[in-house]
DNA sequence: ATTTTGTTATATTAGCTATATAACAATTTT
DNA sequence: AAAATTGTTATATAGCTAATATAACAAAAT
């Protein structure tokens, strides 16, 4: 697994374990229709407690990202099943609104901010092959 | 003061003064050189416990936007003397990354993210004059 | 039939948030 | 100079979340 758990972070275990999974998907690492590991599985694998991992599913499941089939497994969605709604939307804009404003308050300019997000989403779009 | 507290959401009392505090910074409200409220008054103010204000400033000065001088007050720190370091830079990319990543996986383009951004930014850079 | 799966339940430890009081010493105001 | 105000420090408490540990259950997969 592609997953680096950082136990001294102040970001929770659970919400770390959310992120490198999107980022494996946003890497395109991970496809649609693929199966996650058993919580048990990757708990092992990460050396962290089952129901952490299983939090992290639950999360992801709440934003709309895989589907848990009950004493199955967990699928990721594919990106047509995931629209992107409203709610989600101003949710995105919710999150990034006190970034902005840190960044705006510290001298960013709105190109600076614009180049950085733009930075993080080419790094992500292009698979590491190669490069 | 023109700070709103929601005592039930799941941002931490002290992160929201902070951050309504940047956004007054933002909106030109508050200006370089001018004093904070003393921690106890505006605490008193918003119906919080001193040292959770206290708090707020500390987490202010950690950023570098406002100076406090011990047993005196906290002044707002004026753009020139708060560069944007690199370090400051990499920050705010590191609490860019997982918002992006997230509005990647669930579907949402570059320039859909980006409009998000300018419009927080614009939504602050004027002031509410007139409007 | 056995193993694996997510689910549910209970319990414990640790850390953070927030409040409450109190006292101290330096600064500011009167 | 005296009084009030200031940030600082200390201690204590309550509530919540994160994380772990065990255990058992029932459905699904092998």
């Amino acid at each position: 697994m592609f997953i680096q758990i950082e136990p001294q972070s102040d970001v929770p275990i659970y919400q770390q374990v959310t992120q490198q999974i999107m980022e494996g998907i946003a890497r395109g690492e991970m496809k649609p229709g693929d199966t996650l590991p058993s919580v048990r599985n990757l708990a092992a694998d990460l050396g962290v407690n089952m129901h952490t991992v299983n939090k992290s599913y639950h999360e992801l499941e709440e934003k709309g990202i895989i589907t848990i089939r009950a004493k199955s497994g967990a699928i990721i969605r594919s990106t047509e099943e995931r629209v992107l709604t409203p709610e989600q939307l101003q949710q995105i804009e919710k999150s990034l609104k006190p970034i902005v404003v840190e960044g705006m308050v510290l001298g960013a300019t709105s190109d600076q901010i614009e180049h950085m997000m733009k930075k993080v989403f080419s790094d992500l779009q292009i698979p590491a092959e190669g490069v």
